[in-house]
DNA sequence: CTGAAAGCGCTAACAA
DNA sequence: TTGTTAGCGCTTTCAG
């Protein structure tokens, strides 16, 4: 627990002084090889370790190596794919990524938003969930860069990199109609969100260039976990007349739908149940052996079992289940995001960029002509 | 691109010391209420925002709210889970998450490591890729916590959050022996990784309980992504004989499974085609509509369609395809993992722990009885 | 309640 | 090639 050594600590043991060992160590050079050699020795001896942030303090500006990404919760596929995507191009340029969760709680992001931004971070990629940005207007003149994923800014400028949620929704719709679908229903996420909305808009925009009035009878909103799009789905279904198709507006929802329609494999055969979903419950090391009692997704499947199905955002096992999707690269938004920081910190300053990425239909199974 | 505002200046313009302006914004007391105002308009008219990493040097020692993680890759739903669970407990107490993907490169392992510990992270937790962490030992005696997950320490005696891999393992070996299998193939990762030999052990000792001399000809190692596990899978089911069973050593390895074996719900209609698993390749928002021309799933069908299967690693829509799996909770290894950091920050100074995490068994329809 | 001086660990600028 | 001095932005210490 003895707190660590200092350069000045270093510059004793070897006998110089302090810019000479600074000089040594960080390989600035007019270094005698010998005085090199015996720092660098010193400096093992100790187990000296640079202070990088008393480095970025001294040198000034904008030497921070750090940069912060918002986003709703990593263990969501589309965020952790997102980030990964982000740190692989950030770590290729020598910068860092420090991520923090919002759940997309607009006041823990605008507290993590002044958390990153104290810590100097050298720009933000952000996923936000707040309804306006305009409090970050005086950052930008401070010259941190933001960058929008996936939503974008309001009351303020700045890069962004979204989707083309409006066309690949209308694709969505478009696709269940060619089938010879009428009632369809939707079911989305948080009705706040510029994504939702886009994608219902979309939706929308099909529907009612097909003669579908009334579509929004078969709409339901919010569904922000598994758990609530599963049962929204079973609500659904339910209705009379029943919807014949869905079309769920992101991976957790698609996700609940499957459980709620049943489109399991082998159905006959299928032992999971619900209880099976809490992963996070641990009973040491059992065996879990349920039988057919309370399975949903068996319970269901009478009357889901038929229903055409599409989803926004591709799946991880989406091929293997034959679900048919909206689909888009994550990974693909989190290197646009570094490259627009990248260029923006090698001194861009032109006018803010919008890009937007293309979804595309991946027709599977779940939407297979009968 | 001004640059930012330092405490000088809004003491500047509010007429105050330094010192004043400190304790009026850092709310240290000892200040007028009208003094505090004063500073606080000044400071919000120039945008000020605290330097916490100048605050962190003068604070000295341990005041960073950093804390590292090195993984292999965030796009990888295992780590992206850990990492959720362990930043959401973190930042219940104020301590904020990097992140860095060594992409199981020990030496992008090490460099990434001294990046972080230059950067003073408070505590560093580690799904370490390396052989041996000798290295790490001065560390320890400068007071910076590590804490191992999934794999550990090697060399070094440290804080560890494990798995049952030995016992999970057996238990699905058990399973498909109980089923009446007796050629399991095996397909594990990186053979150098301990989570991969721990496995195979587990699986080792139940083969050979019941008298299975031969197993390892069934065992395919280093499969490190899901194209190379298809592959291995494929190659394991085109020997004569065939294995009537596999057992798959983690979630990625099982997903490269259920391709090459085919357990589609919808085989006859479904449409998906290898090409769509590049969701990395955009195609301007057009439709894919791939015939059946090259569907490796629906190709190798014949071949796999009838073996039983069982993965390490809960999937996730393992329960909608039916896949029968060992799972445990990556985010409660997470938060476990947070649990050991926050106690060494708060000054527990015990022997090393090491935590083991169970691991259960799911029954699905692949290892049902046919 | 307020302020002046010193210093955290490092490096830029300027000497020698 | 090496050393000295100053100072990054903040907080501690000690005086007012």
């Amino acid at each position: 627990m003895s707190s660590r050594p200092s350069l000045a600590q270093v510059a004793a043991l070897s006998g110089v002084s302090v810019k000479t060992a600074s000089r040594a160590l960080s390989g600035e050079g007019y270094v005698a090889v010998e005085t090199k050699a015996r720092v660098q020795s010193a400096a093992d001896e100790l187990g000296y370790r640079l202070n990088r942030t008393a480095r970025e303090l001294r040198r000034g500006g904008n030497t921070s190596t750090l940069v912060g990404l918002l986003s709703g919760d990593l263990a969501n596929p589309f965020y952790s794919r997102l980030a990964s995507g982000l740190e692989r191009e950030l770590r290729m340029h020598g910068l860092q990524l420090i991520t923090a969760s919002t759940d997309e709680n607009p006041e823990w992001e605008r507290r993590l938003t002044d958390s990153l931004l104290e810590r100097r971070v050298r720009g933000l990629v952000v996923a936000s969930t707040m309804a306006e940005h305009g409090h970050l207007a005086a950052e930008r003149r401070h010259g941190s860069p933001f960058v929008f994923v996936d939503r974008p800014p309001v009351d303020l400028t700045a890069d962004a990199v979204l989707l083309d949620n409006r066309g690949g929704a209308k694709r969505a719709a478009e696709h269940l109609l060619e089938r010879g679908h009428r009632r369809i229903g939707i079911v989305g996420d948080l009705s706040r969100l510029s994504t939702h909305q886009d994608r219902v808009e979309g939706f929308a925009e099909a529907m009612e260039a097909a003669g579908v009035a009334d579509w929004r009878d078969y709409l339901l909103e919010d569904a922000h976990d598994v758990d609530k799009a599963e049962r929204a789905v079973r609500a659904l279904l339910a209705r009379d007349p029943a919807p014949t198709a869905l079309f769920t507006t992101n991976n957790r929802i698609t996700t609940g739908a499957l459980r709620a329609i049943g489109h399991t494999p082998f159905a006959a055969t299928n032992k999971d149940a619900a209880t099976h979903r809490d992963t996070a419950t641990h009973r040491n090391a059992a065996t879990d052996k349920d039988a057919a009692t309370g399975n949903s997704a068996a319970g269901n499947s009478a009357a889901g079992k038929g229903t055409a199905l599409i989803g926004f955002d591709e799946l991880d096992l989406g091929d293997v289940l034959g679900v048919s999707v909206i689909a888009h690269d994550p990974e693909e938004m989190g290197r646009h995001a570094a490259r627009l920081l990248l260029a923006r910190l090698d001194g861009d300053d032109g006018p803010a960029r919008r890009v937007v990425l293309p979804t595309r239909l991946i027709e599977r199974s779940t939407t297979a002509l009968t």
